[in-house]
DNA sequence: GCTATATACGACTAATATTATCGTATAATA
DNA sequence: TATTATACGATAATATTAGTCGTATATAGC
């Protein structure tokens, strides 16, 4: 209950090796699957749809691979995890409306209060509060 | 991601509507998930934990059923989570140490630190936060 | 031009977690 | 003793997450 998913916590690991590497040309898919150990076509994926919202920056062929392409710091982490696994919400009626208890549901109101004080504090927080510190 | 189960959602209603007739006997399982929309013997086991936590208290026989034991304002959040779902952390490694990734991993302490955040704001939040509010 | 390496991307499979149901036992009321 | 309700373990169904595979495309270096 209540977690992220390993697509982002390897996406945070990459980010992370790319942002304090960013002075180095480019780092593959491969290269960081096996210093950290992540399946590569998993990882690859991943980083494929980094690339796609332009926060890293792909190059193909040999010696290609990906560097930092954003800066961090303009990247908040609500934004971040809405990108990687689609709306974010402890419970599904946030942005769905497919509940059989909506309708009589008592505890929406205050559900949705949590829901708010977890994306505030994720607002708040930037990748670099994780990729840097 | 980042979500709660059906399970405490629907402990939740349950409490509540316990919570706001306290003053009634008793209240059956049936009765609530007649009401509610709650399949009964999920509802049932839930009801069970519950009582078995002393959060409720139980009757047997016909004209049995469940009220409430405990004031709500004595219970956090953290603590509701953990009894109904074991222990909270948006990663494994904060309660069991069997990922691979574990020895080089280089973003435990960043994810950490938004862990503690998660527990301290539902530690500050109690049940009557849901059930009263 | 050819080969090797790397990204791009959709389809598919496997593993795991969540949600729901079933069967049986026990207690208490009337 | 029949009925209603809780107690509890086992099982089944479903959804989500995690991981794999096949194929296409780009490009560097020879
Ligand atoms: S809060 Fe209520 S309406 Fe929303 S998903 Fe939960 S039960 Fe359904
Ligand atoms: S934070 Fe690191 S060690 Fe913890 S579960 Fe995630 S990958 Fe594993």
């Amino acid at each position: 209950m209540l977690k992220i998913t390993r697509k982002v916590e390897y996406a945070l690991i990459a980010l992370r090796h790319l942002q304090q590497n960013k002075q180095a040309k480019l780092c593959s898919a491969k290269t960081l699957s096996l210093k950290y150990d992540i399946p590569q076509e998993l990882l690859a994926k991943i980083l494929q749809k980094l690339s796609k919202e332009n926060i890293i920056l792909s190059v193909k062929g040999p010696k290609g691979g990906y560097k930092i392409s954003k800066d961090p710091n303009t990247i908040n982490m609500t934004k971040f995890f809405e990108i990687m696994e689609g709306p974010m919400g402890i419970v599904d009626c946030y942005f769905d409306s497919n509940c059989e208890q909506l309708s009589g549901c008592t505890i929406r109101e205050p559900i949705n209060r949590i829901n708010n004080s977890i994306r505030t504090m994720f607002d708040k927080m930037t990748l670099a509060d994780i990729t840097f510190k």
